[in-house]
DNA sequence: TACGATTCTTAAACTATCTTATTTTTATTT
DNA sequence: AAATAAAAATAAGATAGTTTAAGAATCGTA
């Protein structure tokens, strides 16, 4: 990757960035010095389920799914993540402990990845991003309790069309397989639906 | 409610603070100023769904159930808080929405709530409150996002196991009708289990 | 301590969702 | 463009969870 192209990527990080919080120029500078780029192709896991958390990822361009595999090797999709979302295994990122769920690329795509140690230096280094992070997981927080809200209120067709609504661009990336197992239902089921 | 009562409430809430910062006494009467504090008996509600979210309550002692109630009248239980636990619609508070769920004491209780403005003004007058809520809203991400994996992966008795080891002490502070609202079954389904 | 209200249990009939298997359609690679 | 792999649709029998209703146990208040 050029370094024109990282340029480019940078900008989108800063961006989400500035969603909510001003950051100077130096600070700007001091934060990219911990960033690592990834270019990753379709289909490419970027974290396997029972190996250690490193990274928290922001997504630059493309799509990734975080999903769990029990025992019966029956998968539930847990998030999926497109341009300008964060996405890891966040107890296991958290906590460092080891990832309950794998993150797979659905499209080619463009990553930028922070170390943990890196993240908790930056926090300490760079304060204003405390407040940026507390409003990050203040939303994610606000959809896991509204999903769980739909998951025990609503039937399956009616949770279906909320997200659809809700998420049309992602809907997009997704095969209706993956779709399924992320509202908690068997693709045929879905697919009768 | 005495003031020495006040006092020993404030005690606790600073503790729970002092588990992520450290705050000068200053900050802590910086903090003290905004403060309300209720005595609720139980089975009391103190927000109701389809209203204005205007606080975030801190349990001192005693608990709450946060609960949707749908149009056909089926209650779902997005929430416990027992002693040392925050609570709120939390979509409702930081949006300044009106409430999809409704809070109810299920004992008597002792809170401490903390208004929507009081709590944005604090966050700019002490930004050190911006890392405890990072670290209280990343906690609760996780902890949503564990009790979705349990939703999709794991069968009634599993869930009802996993839950019931993971927080004994709100077990034992609800009955099994909640439980079941909670887990996304009929209590009497979950009574056979 | 006793009364009324709430909660828990049990059971039978019922329904939504799952499982498995087969066919058709749509993507991806050669 | 053909070949191959993956995904979606369809259908029938199996199962997890629901509904209804009635009696037993427990809890909270008088």
């Amino acid at each position: 990757m050029g370094n024109g192209e990282k340029e480019e990527h940078l900008v989108a990080y800063f961006q989400n960035f500035e969603k909510h919080i001003v950051l100077t120029d130096i600070e700007k500078e001091m934060i990219a010095s911990y960033l690592k780029f990834w270019t990753v192709p379709r289909r490419e896991v970027v974290l396997s389920q029972g190996n250690k958390v490193k990274d928290i990822f922001f997504v630059v361009s493309g799509a990734i799914r975080a999903y769990h595999l029990d025992s019966k090797g029956k998968e539930s999709t847990i998030m999926f993540a497109v341009k300008d979302w964060w996405i890891t295994d966040m107890n296991g990122f958290a906590h460092q402990d080891l990832a309950q769920v794998s993150l797979e690329t659905l499209k080619n795509s463009n990553l930028i990845a922070l170390g943990y140690e890196d993240f908790e230096v930056l926090l300490k280094r760079v304060p204003k991003l405390e407040r940026f992070f507390r409003i990050l997981f203040q939303r994610a927080y606000i959809r896991e309790q509204s999903r769980m809200l739909r998951q025990l209120s609503m039937d399956v067709s009616t949770r279906y069309t909320a997200f659809v609504e809700k998420y049309p661009n992602i809907m997009a990336a997704i095969p209706q397989k993956q779709m399924a197992s992320y509202l908690g239902v068997t693709p045929e089921f879905l697919s009768q639906v």
